[in-house]
DNA sequence: GACCAGTGTAAGCAGTTACTTATATAAGCC
DNA sequence: GGCTTATATAAGTAACTGCTTACACTGGTC
């Protein structure tokens, strides 16, 4: 039901850029802010919308902060997405000239 | 690789709703017009916006044009998403405590 | 041809958002 | 304690976007 968020935290290249860095293992702000082309409050910022979407985590180790990709968030998105995909197919098999096995409804 | 059109289609509230409804049987912009909260040009613009990131389709018929959802878009996302899961998935696996068989890498 | 229903486009506006610089907070080190 | 490094937050701004109203276009009907 959350993934309004993950959708629209994955919509902004930027973000998807960093979370694509994210994707294999983890990273601290300061890595994402030298690989990234925005300046590190812009990078913590994101990062907060990618953990309100539950699409990172964090943990803490001293001063520096490692996020990673968490599987949560793109669970819930990916759930809906099937979900959608369902619905298309069927509504095309419907529509299709060879309905296999039209149900009640 | 425009997965990132359907990505930014799909993060409008509004834009999803009209797709959610397409996503089952066709409508006509009258009739989601109808259905939405906003005035009928703005369904429009959604839909070309659907439309341009191929998550739809239209059909003209005398001055009703029909649209219906399409695999197209979805299927590029979908396959993006997967990607991410398998890389994610990947990364906790090597993650945890109980890496099965690591390979070379 | 005149009218009407259905839809797309143009222009303008208000709210949002992604960025910047400046600053606060916190931990390690001398 | 003072300094440095690492990160988050605050405040301001420019660009974008989703909405509206007004209008253009197209096809059917009389």
């Amino acid at each position: 039901m959350t993934y309004q968020g993950a959708l629209l935290a994955l919509a902004d290249p930027t973000r998807r850029r960093l979370y694509e860095r994210l994707r294999r293992r983890p990273h601290t702000v300061g890595e994402l802010a030298r690989i990234a082309r925005v300046t590190q409050p812009a990078v913590s910022q994101h990062l907060r919308v990618l953990r309100d979407a539950r699409l990172v985590t964090d943990r803490r180790e001293g001063t520096r902060r490692h996020y990673q990709a968490s599987v949560e968030g793109l669970a819930e998105l990916r759930r809906y997405l099937e979900s959608l995909w369902d619905d298309v197919l069927a509504a095309y098999a419907a529509d299709d000239p060879a309905p296999p096995k039209r149900g009640s409804r």
